[in-house]
DNA sequence: TGTACATCAGTGAACGCGCGTTCACTGATGTAC
DNA sequence: TGTACATCAGTGAACGCGCGTTCACTGATGTAC
């Protein structure tokens, strides 16, 4: 079942129209992304791009996909690099490598994490999947970490508050259901750092943290390594 | 320097052309507000609207503003309301309101701290002081809560991070000349404890966090208590 | 090797739509005398 | 109290713009014989 000619020359060039509409969402902002913009951009009619794509929207879904997968690349790239460190490094690694990433790319990371675009609703099948590959990386370090680790974690990470029961476990057994299994305890840990590191992201990407906080960088880094403190991946 | 009845009128059909924007706002997402949708739910015609507005971004910027302050105002309701109760009650009361507020009103939240409209730059010097309008209140309130608590901090936010201490020097002597006199670790408690809350609700509002953890109410309460207890501000 | 033919990427015109903004205007309101 | 007048909110037409999408087409390419 190998690619024809055509298929490849399809898929090279969709991939160029993606290259352009990064461009121009980069200079015109996310909601901006449109077929006769990028047909001005690449010197061909607007019309030519239907042979690549039904119409904008497979086009916004291919970017969006390709946005979540190029994401959680990135995170294990982080990983692999530093795989002959201790595990609370690799996982400083990979949460380092998630704020590099969204700095690097900010529309990508917009795209995904930021206000829908207008009119276009994202096909949970396509996307459900390439979404949950960052939250399982580093859930799985954080596993790995528990496990190998001799470090009390603080009261509040050392179990999950009741409250949270009924969900974790939901969680995990959708997930074993995927065949991920991942001691609940990890996955509390993962949902509960996620929007730590998500939160200065999102306030940092759109100027809202600077006027507050010079200095994000060191910022950023270290709410990191308290976190990875506080869990009992490290010791403090 | 009374109104006149002229700008009373004036004023309040900008109310109601604003009203108008919010409601297309929720159905459009914020990036289709425009001068004629607004007319046309008005059923008004569009040039009808430049006797309030000058052009499209003056309203957007209204809109900003507003949106800025009714959150502020929704925490200094909270926290008025719980004056009675203990400071750490007070905050957990705050930041509860914060959240209730985002949820409440999604298209002002995404507003403000969502992706920027495209093709139009906020004015600085309008929306910066309603911005901060909202840091004030809640690192006062953890300053009082500081002053007033005889529980010890865990470590890491019991002082300042070294690396810190340039940005959050700098931050209180700005704040001190705009007549805010707060103190350094109170300020630095702050901007660590914003970005936690605003991650869950950015994630929530955009439906990320939803399939990860069922129950965010529970979720996000659990967070900002631990957040208080860690920070020393209650007994745990 | 040379010719006939099918394929199909790209074109240009057109469709109906929405946008912000300007302009000259109308007609109701409310004031001044 | 009645009339003349100024004010100004709202209208309708128009400007130039951009959008997604469709359609019939052209002309180069590459294959089949």
């Amino acid at each position: 079942m190998s690619k024809t000619r055509q298929e490849e020359q399809h898929a090279a060039v969709r991939e160029e129209i993606k290259k352009f509409a990064r461009l121009i969402m980069e200079k015109e902002g996310t909601a901006n992304v449109s077929i006769r913009g990028i047909g001005r951009q690449m010197k061909l009619t607007a019309p030519a791009l239907y042979h690549y794509y039904p119409n904008r929207d497979a086009l916004v879904t291919d970017l969006i996909f390709d946005a979540y997968n190029a994401l959680a690349d990135a995170l294990e790239h982080a990983r692999d690099l530093s795989s002959n460190l201790p595990l609370a490094e690799q996982l400083l690694n990979v949460l380092m490598a998630y704020r590099a990433w969204a700095l690097q790319h900010p529309v990508d990371f917009e795209l995904i994490y930021g206000n829908p675009i207008p009119g276009y609703g994202a096909p949970q099948e396509v996307t459900g999947p390439a979404a949950n590959r960052t939250f399982i990386i580093i859930a799985g370090l954080v596993t790995r970490a528990m496990e190998s680790s001799d470090f009390t974690p603080r009261p509040e990470y050392s179990r999950i508050p009741e409250e949270m029961g009924d969900s974790i476990r939901k969680l995990a057994g959708e997930m074993a259901a995927g065949g991920v299994a991942l001691p609940e305890l990890a996955l509390y840990l993962t949902a509960v750092g996620w929007p730590r590191i998500h939160g200065i992201i999102m306030l940092e990407l759109f100027n809202h943290i600077q006027p507050v906080i010079g200095g994000v960088d060191n910022f950023y880094r270290v709410q990191v390594e308290d976190m990875i403190r506080a869990m009992g991946l490290k010791e403090y």
